[in-house]
Parts: C-alpha cells; structure tokens; sequence
DNA sequence: AATGAATGAGAATTCATTCAT
DNA sequence: TATGAATGAATTCTCATTCAT
C-alpha cells in the first residue's frame, strides 16, 4: 500500500464519494464512510483533498466532466432536428440508468446556492441547447415565436425532471404516482412520450393552426 | 391557564421552522435556532414534536396543507380550458414570489427517499392535473394521442421547475443563466412563454399538422 | 445540575482550567480533561467560552485579576523605600506559594506572540515599578545614574525569575542547582539575600565609593 | 556509498529542528515540517531519531554544544574582573542576535519540567559563573556577604532574562513596554545599563556604606 | 407548563509513526 | 538506504435531546 495512490485508484475514491454523497447528501455523508468504503483510512482523503468541501468538489467535477465526455460522444452521432431531441432523450435515460449517482449527485447540488457552481454544472448544457434551437429557428425547423433562451430553458427543465425521475428516490416515487411503475421502467414508453410533448411544443406555434380558439 | 399554546402561537412557530428549513436545509437548521426566532424554548419544540424530524413533518404539512387551501380558492375561480394552464401558472407565481419559504421547504424534501412524503406532497396536485386532463380529452378539448398521466407529469414538471426557478437559489441563477436575469422578474414574460410552449405541447399532436415532415 | 452554572461554578471551572493549563501548557491540555477535573461536560466549556483559545483567555485573565487584586491589597500596606522592595519580593514569594498555577500559567504564556497578550500582564506591574522608581529617584532615594525604564525592568525582571524559580519544575530545579535544595524552601534566605542585591543595585552608584578601580 | 548521512548534513538537519522548534514550539512542530525544510523525508528523522521528543532533545543538545563552545571561546579571552561581567554580556547579546533560534529553543525547554534537561542546560554556565564568583570574592574583588551560589544565581537571571529580551516575541514586547523600542535595538544602552546595575549589586555591600541608613 | 443548562455521542481534521517499495 | 504514502488515534467542536427547576 505504498507509492503515491494510482490514478486509478484516485478515481475509485472520487467514485465512492460520488456514491456516498449521492446517496446521503453532503452533510450525511461522514469522512469515514467514504474512507471505508473505498478501502482507505480518512487520512488519504484529507492527503489528497483540503477538506470535506473540497473533496465533494473533486467528486462532482469528476462526475459533470464523465457525463460531459458522454455526451459530447453522443452529440456528434445524430444532429438531425428532431433526432437531436430524441438522442438527447436516450442518451440521457440510458445515462440515469448506468449512473444514477450522477444525477442523485446533482440533485443533491441544487441545494447549494453557490453561484458558481451553477455554472460548472449548467453552463455546458445550456449552451449546447441555446446554440442548437437557435440554429434551428434560423433554419425555420423550429417555431420562431419564443425566445431561444427560456425555449432551452424549458427544454432542459423536461430532461432534468426526467433524469431525477430516473434516479432520485423523490422523483422515482412522483412519477409513479402520476403514469405509474410501468412509465418509470419503460424507457420506450416514456421517451416517446416525451418526444410528443416537446415536438409539439418546439415546432408549432398558435399560428400554424388558424382555426384554433383560445379558451 | 392556557392549556395548550394557542393555535396561533402554533402556527407562528411552525412557520419560523419552514423559514429556518427552507433557509438552511434540515440538517443546516438547529432546533435551537428555530427556538429562538419563535421566542421560545427547544423544550416547548419537544413538547409538541417527538423530535426534529417529526417537527419537520410538521411544517412540511403545515405549508402544503397552506399551499392546498390556496390552490383550491384559485381553482374554483377559472375552469375554462386554456385559462386552466394560464391560472395556474398565474397563481404558482405568485405563490412563489409571496411564500418562497414553502417552495424552497419543498424543494428540500426533494431530498428525502420516504415514499410517505411524496404521497403527502404530490397526490393533491397529481389528482387535480389527472382528473382535469382526462376531462378535457375526453371532450376534444386536449390531445388524446398522450397519456393523461404522462401529459399531467409533463406539466407539473414545467410547473414545479418554474417555482423551484422562482424560490430556490441555484435553480434562479440557472434560469439566469438561460434567459437573462430579466426573465427571472419578469412574470408576465415567463408567464407569456411557458403558456405558449403549453399550449403548443398540449393541443398540437403530429396528425394535426398533415404537412410536417419529422427531421 | 440546572439554572445557569453559579458565579461560584464559573470560578471553579476556570480554576480547573489554569490548573490544567498550567500543568500541561496549552496545547498539551484537551478541553476533556479540564471538563473532566471540574465534574462537567464539555458542552459546558463550549457554553460559556466560544472555543479553546476563548477560554484559556479567559483562564489567564481571572488569574491576572486575582493576582492584581492582591497586589493592589499588598501594596497599599508599605511604601517606604527599601520597604518597598522587601515587601514586593515577601507578597509574590507568598503567592507563588498559594498559587503556583497562576505563576505557571504566566510561564506558559511567555511563549505566546501576542503582542496584546503582554500589554495585558506586564502592564500593570511595568507601571508601579516605573513610577515609583520615578518617584524614589526624584527624592534622592534611588540612583540617578541610571534609566528609570531599564531600572524598573531589571528588578522585574529579578521578581519574575524568583517567581518562577518558585513555581515552575524547569526553574525549580534550576534554582536547586545554583544554590541547593535549601534556597528553594527557605523564604527567608532568599528574600534577604535578593534583597542585599537589589539594595546595592538600587541605590549606589559608582560614583558613591570614589576609591573603587575597576578590575 | 556514503553509509551515513554525512556529519554535515545531520548538522543541517538539526539546525533546520532548531528553527521549526524555537519558531513554533514543541508541539507546534511538526516531523514533516523539519523534513521539508531540511530537504528529506521524514523516513530519515526516524532512522536516526527514536521519535520526535528524541529528535527535539538531540536539536537542543547540538544548540548547547554550539553556545558552549562559543562561551569557551569568549571567557578565554578576558578574565580581569569587571570586564568578565561586560565580556559576557557583549558576548551573549552578540550571540542572541545571531543565534536567535537557541535562544528561543532555550526559551521553549523551560517549559519542559525533565531535571536532566535542566542540568544538561544550566551546569556549564552555573559552574562557570560560581566558580568565577568565589575566586572573586576570595580575592576581595566582589562583595563577600554573599552567598556565591544566590550571588551567581540573580546574575545568570538578569542574563538569561536580557538574552529572553532580545530573542523571544513575548519578552521582546515586555523590554519595550519597560524601556521602550529603543532599548530593544540600542546593544550599547543596553549593555551599560546592566552593567551599571551589576556593578552595584555584586561589588557594594551596605556595611562599604556607612552612612546609608536603611528606608 | 415552560425553560434552557447540561449532556455526550458523533463528525472533521491533524499528525506521529510505520513500512512497502 | 531513502522515501513518503498510509494509518488511525486523538482532539476540537456541535447540537439533538433530556430533565431539574
């Protein structure tokens, strides 16, 4: 047990934390739990990491860098318009689904009001999202009546409550409650479910069907 | 001789406790600063509640049962359909805006992996969105190539990301980050907005439109 | 054990802490220990003293206060000159002896550098050295060769070391070994022969015994 | 194939103890500063230390060493009465101002309460100065009513407090509130002050005197 | 019935020491 | 022989909970 923690094994430990973070939040998880499941005594954690906060720190930039790594792998198959929407969808289903601790890391970090970490955490995706319907709506493939910005804004909203609906105990237990144990196993179910809504949502404006009265 | 703690000084004090919660999460709150803003002692805190969970059982109720009382006025006023969605969205906003503290409480709960709670949280909203959706389907009023209970899930998703971006710290600096700091004070836009992408997601299936041709 | 720890209770436990503190030095002594020999918990250290350093602070200045009030009381018994000198040397032998811990507790503190630390112990005795050597001088009591300042700091500086050699295991034993076991008992021997010492020092000046060659 | 760290480099590595102990103290210390510092790992501390008390005890030993072979080589030198009081107080004040780190370390073993410290530290100089102080007074150059032992005993005070003084944070603040920043910097004020002082105190006796009548 | 002082288990963090490489 | 990573006991400090007054 000698000669500088490899890479590997650094990485075993961010996993771990991940887990335990995941599973207990930040103030829930002690030091030592993290220590012990990864097989290490809690003075390799502080070796390696200042404190508790920096070691969650580490634990989801590791996390937000392996989900960025997946889907920009992901990104560059399909750019087609309404194939982009469907991919995203199960990419981020299949993602849920093979690491649920991510995203149970990232509901956990919706409790912090650090703005930065927002960033960290948002900036990539809302990106993507706002350059992609921009470039949509230029293209006259998606409605141009509503500002790009809150378009992606709800776009993103539906994925988020989705991938927490896949992996957060909370949300698992709401959408039983609303579409049943079914929605929440099925993943063909719910993402062609999905998939209506928003391409209704993205591509029609009040205005392509002339007949419609409001209520 | 005042038996018990007047049913106001109750209510008083489960409010600094939803205040005290939703400021600082449940493990960031002690018993003894919720005492203090109440004016009271921690022992009258245990006197009426088992212990600091069953206290926050206890305003988590509190606020929900606030929160209902509040939907309930609102509902019976408009039931025409598409001032539903507007009515709603109108009436969570403003909830967010003047009881903050219930929203942010809820969203920490968000946290919590008892199955009892969602029940407690969701069902009167689910109930209201299922019942109201199934309705309006069946008098042509709504898409029926979804799922009543997917659709309603998809609106409550919108709906309660909308009010965690109103009330919670990380998620208004994500909407921010979206759409510009305007968006997170301009009701009216964000009202006008999600009202569009709803209505679009909500009465537009493929077959309505006979000349689209998917990406 | 109820009802705010009694003025009393408080003095205890702070003597309990200079016994500690002054037996172990600071870092040497564990809030446990002390909270252990005044029959409390540590929970009550931490109630009335913001952490470790709060409270050894507060250690030291109920020492200092109990110090000055019984010099304040010594002295306004004697103030003809050579009185002066006898009676200060007999007062801190006294209470070197009643109180070893608050000598030692002194000692551990010279290794601090707060500067503000010394203000708080040195002040007051600086002063009424100073300013009745001042005052002797100015009569023609006391030598005027020499800076009153440097004076004043030579003769604490004969007070402290006999204090220490009183109180503190090192200088104990150091004394044992300058001048036997037989110094560090006998009172007597020691103030007279300080005393002799500190007549000469204070009052002739070369220029007394013209006769003198230096060697 | 140099089977030993050189005798150089084990120097350094004491020195380097030296200044970690006299800066942070004992406990202050610790073995992975001293290794930085010294450009080791702390592996080699071990390998020729038993632990850190014994490593702390071999700093202080090669620090005595140093400060005793300096004094050899400065009492040899001047041996004429008065000029050995003014020849160790210019060789001690040279020595605090270059050595600093001894002085403080010296500082830091009084707190310690092993008596073989005490007598590894304090036999040198005590021999020295009473063996000095009976030649002098059996040759009537240095008062006799005296016990030598006392007598030797109040001058190394004066000298280990005017070495304190110039060395150690805590005594460095003290000499300036007596005597002001002046006195701190100005050897020379210093050095004739004192001497002034010890002059009087170790060659007048009050019968040299008779007309002084006692305050 | 209300108070809030006291308790003490529990969590973060440090660092002397060991020992595999 | 030297290295320095790993260990884990020890310490500070917090806070839910109790209970004497």
């Amino acid at each position: 047990m000698q000669k500088k923690l490899s890479e590997e094994k650094q990485g075993e430990i961010l996993h771990c934390g991940i887990s335990e973070f995941a599973a207990h939040g930040i103030e829930g998880t002690t030091m030592q739990s993290i220590a012990s499941r990864a097989g290490i005594s809690v003075g390799v954690l502080y070796k390696y990491h200042a404190d508790k906060n920096a070691f969650f720190a580490a634990c989801l930039h590791q996390s937000l860098q392996e989900l960025e790594d997946f889907l920009r792998s992901m990104m560059s198959a399909a750019d087609k318009p309404l194939n982009y929407a469907r991919t995203m969808i199960r990419a981020l289903l299949h993602y849920s689904r093979e690491h649920g601790d991510t995203i149970r890391l990232y509901h956990r970090v919706t409790q912090s009001d650090d703005p930065a970490l927002v960033r960290e955490i948002e900036c990539f995706t809302s990106r993507l999202y706002i350059d992609y319907i921009t470039r949509m709506q230029s293209q006259g493939a998606m409605r141009q009546d509503m500002e790009p910005g809150l378009l992606a804004f709800f776009f993103d909203n539906l994925l988020m409550m989705m991938q927490f609906s896949r992996s957060c105990p909370y949300y698992q237990e709401r959408l039983r409650l609303y579409a049943g144990a079914d929605a929440l196993e099925n993943d063909d179910l719910l993402t062609q479910q999905l998939l209506k809504f928003m391409e209704s949502a993205f591509t029609f404006s009040q205005a392509d069907v002339p007949h419609r009265k409001e209520g």
